[in-house]
DNA sequence: CTAAGCCATCCTATGTCATG
DNA sequence: CATGACATAGGATGGCTTAG
């Protein structure tokens, strides 16, 4: 089989790096997937060996080349891990309770698999782990990607699709950098006094 | 016998480095 | 860009000893 992954035009990207866009439906490497979900390369095959659903091609010399459905899938694995705390252990059993649903259908949190989850994190006393401070950071429900309920049609891949979700994980993003960076200037006051 | 304290080991979720 | 080995920090777990 001649499974070219299919590349598109090439646009400069937001670097001003002249870089190949591609479709909804063109094959990506590793880096390219990495650098969309803002995760380390060695991450996303930690996570290959962690969600056997996760099967990229492979091509000859064992590139990687991920299906518009495996980055979605990893989309929704970062959200749940770095946006909902879940720990990699929830979010596996999510896809397995999920059954045969994938990444724009993984139950939009529903309040069994919120308790099982928070049980889950009881039992291994885990503090609601990236612990974004609750008094201050907007909940950020599972989304259950409604845009992607075109079935058959465009991947729900793409921009619009998941604009929402995206748009409240940036929101969130914002606060927590305005978080830390207080508590960096407090750090910083610290050690200023402690040098003196 | 039981509770408490200490220590070693294992697990999780990555991160780093070397090498191909 | 790939794989694999090793490192890390914090928490969980289990075994052993000691004191009441």
């Amino acid at each position: 089989m001649t499974d070219e992954p299919h590349r598109h035009e090439s646009t400069p990207d937001e670097h001003g790096r002249n870089r190949v866009r591609k479709s909804a439906e063109a094959y990506r490497t590793i880096s390219e997937v990495a650098d969309e979900l803002h995760v380390p390369q060695h991450v996303l095959r930690f996570w290959e060996t962690k969600f056997p659903r996760i099967k990229p091609l492979k091509r000859g010399g064992g590139r990687r080349y991920y299906r518009p459905d495996d980055v979605l899938l990893l989309q929704r694995i970062a959200d749940l891990l770095y946006i909902q705390g879940y720990t990699i252990k929830g979010v596996q059993r999510l896809l397995r309770e999920s059954g045969g649903l994938l990444h724009d259908e993984i139950p939009p949190a529903s309040e069994e698999e919120r308790a099982a989850s928070a049980a889950e994190r009881a039992r291994a006393d885990i503090p609601a782990p990236p612990a974004p401070r609750p008094d201050r950071l907007p909940e950020l429900p599972i989304d259950p990607a409604p845009a992607t309920s075109n079935p058959g049609h465009a991947p729900a891949a793409m921009p619009d699709a998941d604009s929402a979700p995206l748009e409240r994980a940036r929101a969130a993003t914002a606060l927590l950098r305005a978080a830390m960076a207080s508590v960096l200037a407090e750090l910083e006051d610290l050690r200023a006094s402690l040098d003196k």
